[in-house]
This record gives structure tokens, sequence and C-alpha cells, in this order.
DNA sequence: TTCAGTGAATGACTCCCGGTCAGTCAATAC
DNA sequence: GTATTGACTGACCGGGAGTCATTCACTGAA
């Protein structure tokens, strides 16, 4: 008959628009700022609709957030495929991250919804899963790459790789933040410039992590200044 | 005469009452959940009142973080009082400021609000140079502290200070903000104790800064692990 | 062709909350 | 005694999240 194959197929789509006008005006808006009447005008449904198919505003705003990370996950394959060695590895990481930051600010932007967890009150339990199921992803595809490293001796042990990641993970997106949000403050009043400030950080703490053979080895690019 | 100095007296009385309701309220419910109609019952005063003393509930919030910014400040003058060298000095900070994090958790917690830049929305000039005033003495103390390291050649100046500062502040706070929110999460999912990464990556960072003759000499308490 | 059944979609509605402002009242000045 | 001031009030407004009784389009059996 196939009729209920269609019918999951335009529930497929409905969903697939609503997410589409949802990105649209939580990019231009963000979270708190956007309404859901906007979002129903957006995707040319009645407000009641977008509640057929989400929990709460917060929900919806973490589905467009799972998308992201998916985002971030793509990024980072691509960017080890070109890597030669383990620690080209690990700055490519850095590196894509940044980039990452640079194309989809939109996206990074919604990362820090997580951190809030004032804002967590309405979320779905499919969603929360949803989310972590794909942060995990990322997590590990770091963690291999770290593991691998000091198994071939190229860094120490003295910090577990999950340790390592966590680290430089946080590091990082504590400086991509600032650079979103304050760059002009920390520049003018503190004279730090935060790009670069992003490669230096993530090279000594990489530097700081690596055994001696390997610094000898896999010399990183003099830091120019 | 002595009325203006009565009324002014009171006036700073009453903007003190209506501080330490909303700091009640802002503790226990947070931002979002807090409303200016309890706050106004906890301070045993209308809603209107509130507005006269404060631009809007976000600028009242940004008061009692103000507070919380200035306890910090003087944590950290007392941990530099005990410390002997300028090593220490720099373990002393990321010491205190755990304390911080674990005595004046509410505090702590208000902290990530300047980070989420959505919600400054309506927010008093006077408030926002108060808060960056605070802050900004905070960065002078780290500062001047890791200057004189430079100096005293313990540590590395391929970053600055200022660099230095930022990175290290940075890196802590993401961990503590972690450490507040997620703590189980990294447990059960990465077997890791954010506590301890805590301490072993804030001696890594200052090691890594650290030069080497100031590494032979003051070598740091080891990782036991 | 008809019509009962189904479930997707609607939008008027409720509730809640931040912020306002015309009006009150007590203290002060004259 | 009267005018003035200004701190304080709270009913009110606008707007937004979420709800639900109702409508509507489609389906499939008779």
């Amino acid at each position: 008959m196939g009729t209920l194959e269609r019918k999951e197929r335009e529930k497929e789509q409905r969903r697939e628009e609503i997410f589409n006008a949802a990105r649209r005006v939580f990019f231009q808006k963000g979270l708190q700022a956007a309404t859901m009447d906007e979002i129903a005008e957006a995707a040319e449904l009645s407000k009641g609709t977008l509640y057929l198919y989400h929990k709460s505003k917060e929900d919806l705003y973490l589905a467009v957030m799972v998308r992201g990370i998916e985002t971030l996950r793509e990024m980072f394959l691509r960017s080890t495929a070109a890597a030669q060695s383990t620690v080209e590895h690990v700055r490519g990481l850095a590196g894509a991250y940044f980039e990452f930051f640079e194309r989809q600010r939109n996206y990074f932007r919604m990362f820090n919804f997580f951190e809030h967890p004032e804002f967590h009150k309405q979320v779905s339990e499919e969603m929360l899963n949803a989310c972590s199921l794909e942060q995990q992803k990322i997590w590990k595809l770091v963690i291999d790459i770290l593991e691998r490293g000091i198994k071939e001796g190229v860094f120490r042990s003295h910090l577990s790789s999950a340790e390592i990641a966590i680290t430089l993970w946080l590091m990082c997106t504590a400086i991509l933040v600032r650079i979103d949000t304050q760059a002009d403050r920390f520049e003018s009043r503190m004279h730090v410039n935060l790009r670069e400030l992003y490669r230096k950080s993530s090279d000594l703490l990489l530097e700081s992590i690596m055994t001696e053979p390997a610094k000898q080895r896999y010399r990183l690019a003099p830091s120019s200044g």
C-alpha cells in the first residue's frame, strides 16, 4: 500500500522543515531572543505544530546543536586524513577546531548551551542522549589519536589520553569563546592577540606532553615572536 | 541640617537590602528562575522600587556578581601572603581559586554570566564598568606575580605574562565549570577525576613555562600516579 | 459514492513575568 | 498651614512559552 511509508517520509520532511526554520532563527537571534512564533512563521506552520515535534524551545535548540557537533566531527575526520605523524594529527585537530570556529561560528556559539545548566529545564531525554552520543564520538576520535601517540612513545604517559584530551579541548574552547566575545577587550587592555594565543597555548600544551626524543624529532614550527 | 546625609545613608541601606534579597534569591534559583516579584517580596518592597535602584534583572544580577569578584580577589590576596617563592605564589593562586570554587560555589556559578553575551541585553553602563574594573584588578594581581617570575628568570619569556595569565586562568576556570556541572559524566564515561585533573593540568602548565634552572630548584610535588 | 475513523495541524487561549507609570503619602521647606 | 519633593507602590501592559478543543484532510471499508 505504501501509505505508511509516504506518511513516514512526509513526517521526516516536516521535521526537517522545522529544523531548518529553527536553525535560521536561532542563528540570527540566539536562544533567548528567538521566539517560537517566529520559528513557526519561518516554517510556515503554526506554533502548536512545533510542539508535536519538539518538547520545548530548548529541545529544538538542542536539535540544531546536535547537527553542529556532527559538522565539527566531519571537519575533524577530514583534518586527520592529511596528517603525516601523530603530532601533526593533534595539531591538525587544533587547527580544524579553529577552522570550525571561523567557518561555523553560529554552531560554535551554540556549544556553550550545555555549560549553562540553568537552561536545561525542558529538554527531552531523547535529545540529551543524541547530544551526548555525538559528543562522545568526538571525544573518542581525539582520545584514540592521543592513545596512539602514547603507545608510539611520542607523548609522555603521566597524564592519560583522556586527561590530555580534556585539558586540550577545554583550553582551546575557552580561548575561542573569548575570541568570539571579548577579543577587543583583551587586545586593548592587555595587549594580547587571542588568535595568536590560541596557537601558542595549544603548541605549549602539546610540547609539554611530548617525550624528549619526540621533541627532537618533531620540533614544532617556531612561534615567530 | 544633616537631612541630606541621612537620606543618603538611608538610600544606601535600602540599596543593600535589595542587594541581600537579590543575592538570596539568585543563589537559590539562578538568573532565569528567579523573578523580580520574588526578590521584591524577599526585600519587603514593591517590584517598582527595585527598578529605582537597578535598570533590569540582569543589572541586579551583575551587582551581586561584582561582590563575588571582590570576594575572589580577597582570597587571592590572602593566598599570596603565605607564599615563599614566586612559583609557590602561582600555585597558591591556583589553589585559592579552587578554594573559592568550593567555598563560594554560588558566586562561581555567576561568573559564567559574562560569557553568554545573549544575556547582556539590559545592563547599565555603570554595572558593566564596575564589573570589568573589578576583573581588571584580579588580572593585574596575577600578571604582576608572573611578571616578577619572568624578571627573576623563573619563567620563560616566550609567552608574555599576560598570555600566561590568560591561558592559566581560562584553563582552570574551564575545568572548574565542568567539575561543577558534569563531574559525574566525565568520571563514569571517561574515568577521569576532574579534581585531580585540575591540579595536574595547572602543574603541567606551570612546569611548561618554567626555565630549566627553575625546574631544578623548585621541583613540584610529584603527581603521585 | 459515502462516511466513520484517524491523526496531523491549528490558533485562540492561559499563565507568567519583566518592566512601566500614574498616583499616594510622608517628610521637608517655607 | 501649605507647597514641594521624591521614595514608594501595585495595577497594568506587552509579549512569549506552552496547551488543547476543534478543524481538516485523507483513508479505507461498506
